[in-house]
RNA sequence: GUGACUGUAGCUCAAUCGGUUAGAGCACCAGACUGUGGCUCUGGGGGUUGCGGGUUCAAUUCCCGUCAGUCACCCCA
């Protein structure tokens, strides 16, 4: 059975799990429209060397890259950022800046899948270009939280953690850190919580720090507040820039009202080279999921990329242990949508072409109407058993034909409790009139059609 | 890529020490009942026990391989 799945890593959406996964989309586009940003998509297929030439050497290990039928060296996307510079640096003179815009791409990568983590998934794509303010990170991560309120989460059960290189990187060179020797550090401060402090310890002390540095790099986690940091560094003259950047930021998300969401921890490195400033992760409070969203500011970037100099900021957000976050929270559980409005049931003095008539005609004037999809049953089952299939359905309305001409409407009580309402007449000449027919179903208590 | 564990119906599971035709609930299909509070009853379909090989009179059960999944590592989205 297994070899009749879909390829290792990837996903079959059947209905219910597509439903989810829109219901996800949609709360990603409802608040990124909230905040003015635009939508955008690029090719899934990319050429090899956009990805070898500029990304990081990890990535390219796990490119989803083959030889196309013309020989081309090509890749699926892994991520959407150099698509995203590559489009942006086109057309960088002629955009007003900032640049807001976002997407919604399904990424691949080719490794061995794991819980939270498959060869493919869907990922929120939300970039800001041309804003070197502070203003513009604080509203970056407010999207990402704002996007977990939307889908029912709440500062208990998810976390974004905050920091900033160039504060960390002020802060490490007070603390007398080489050039050198931040990439250890960053590597050590990433895994800190994973890892015991004595491997910390050595590997530290293998690039190269003498114990005092190494215990004040060990405690650079435990700061979780301005007045931490204050205490800690505010006589350092060199860190006093970025200490005050990074308040800046903090009270601008304060003023955004996502304070209660927010903690500092400067153990928040990211693993992507590029980020240049500000960088935050969001994680279920719990912390047993993988992070659900990472982004920062990337300065330098688009100048690599695309060849123009803009700063520039961004996060993506996966569909996967964002899905699962919900999962476990029981939100997200009945996203199907209801079932037809109508359903339209024979009587034995209804001929079948009565029943296909009335339902093009509801068709017609916008309702989801549905019937017995079997001509036997349509002419000889009991009404009693179209009603039960009607209600296994989902569906809201019945619309019982009684014969050529006439039709009883009736809801088709779900709630427990509800009264079972009387029908109402309706003649099906009537529902042709475009006014008669909406009026003829108002009376029965029909609301007009959905608009999707 | 490395290591550990797992694999029986669509789902959750059962099957004595290795022993006859691999069972149950839910789901699905058909029918009966009921002017319908996701009720009740009857019947039905559905499995090469992941796949391949080995040991054995006999394998769901033991062994090897393989594939897939899960977890950890690596690494990251």
């Amino acid at each position: 059975m297994a070899q009749k799945g879909p390829l290792p890593g990837f996903r079959d959406f059947y209905p219910e799990d597509l439903a989810r996964r829109t219901a996800i989309f949609r709360a990603w586009r409802s608040v990124a429209r909230r905040y003015s940003f635009v939508e955008y998509d690029g090719p899934p297929l990319e050429p090899l060397d956009l990805y070898t030439a500029k990304s990081g050497d990890e990535i390219v290990g796990q490119l989803y890259s083959f030889e196309d039928k013309g020989g081309r060296a090509v890749s699926l996307r892994p991520e959407m950022t150099p698509t995203f510079a590559r489009m942006v640096a086109a057309r960088a003179n002629a955009l007003p800046k900032p640049v807001r815009w976002f997407s919604v791409p399904q990424l691949f990568r080719y490794e061995r899948a794991q819980r939270g983590r498959l060869r493919e998934h869907f990922q929120l794509n939300v970039d800001i270009v041309g804003e070197p303010s502070e203003l513009a990170d604080a509203e970056l991560l407010c999207v990402a939280i704002d996007i977990m309120r939307e889908l029912g989460l709440g500062p208990n059960e998810v976390r974004a953690r905050v920091s900033d290189r160039r504060l960390l990187n002020a802060l490490l060179t007070a603390i007398g850190v080489g050039d050198a020797q931040l990439a250890a550090v960053y590597g050590v401060l990433d895994k800190i919580e994973r890892q015991p402090r004595e491997i910390s310890r050595e590997k530290l002390e293998g690039a190269g720090l003498v114990p005092n540095q190494i215990e004040r790099v060990l405690a650079l986690p435990d700061i979780g507040s301005m007045d931490d940091l204050d205490r800690d560094f505010g006589h350092v003259e060199s860190a006093k820039p970025a200490i005050a950047q990074f308040g800046r930021y903090l009270s601008h998300l304060h003023a955004l009202g996502v304070e209660a969401w927010v903690d500092v921890d400067l153990s928040i490195v990211r693993g992507l080279a590029y980020y240049t400033g500000t960088v935050f992760e969001l994680f279920d409070a719990k912390g047993e999921l993988r992070a659900i969203c990472g982004g920062g500011r990337y300065d330098n970037l688009l100048g690599q990329l695309g060849g123009v100099d803009l700063p520039a900021l961004g996060f993506g957000m996966g569909d996967v242990v964002l899905g699962e976050l919900l999962k476990a929270h029981g939100l997200l559980g009945d996203a199907m949508g209801a079932g037809p409005d109508f359903w339209v049931v024979s009587t034995e003095q209804s001929p079948p072409s009565a029943v296909l008539r009335a339902a093009a005609t509801l068709r017609r004037m916008g309702y989801a109407a549905e019937y017995v999809l079997n001509a036997e049953k349509l002419r000889t089952q009991k009404s009693s058993a179209q009603i039960k299939a009607a209600e296994r359905a989902g569906a809201a309305w019945l619309m019982v034909v009684r014969d050529e001409t006439h039709a009883e409407v009736r809801a088709l009580s779900r709630a427990p409790g509800d009264e079972a309402r009387d029908g109402v007449e309706v003649l099906l000449h009537d529902l042709m009139d475009p006014e008669r027919g909406f009026a003829a179903l108002a009376e029965a208590g029909v609301p007009a059609p959905r608009e999707d």
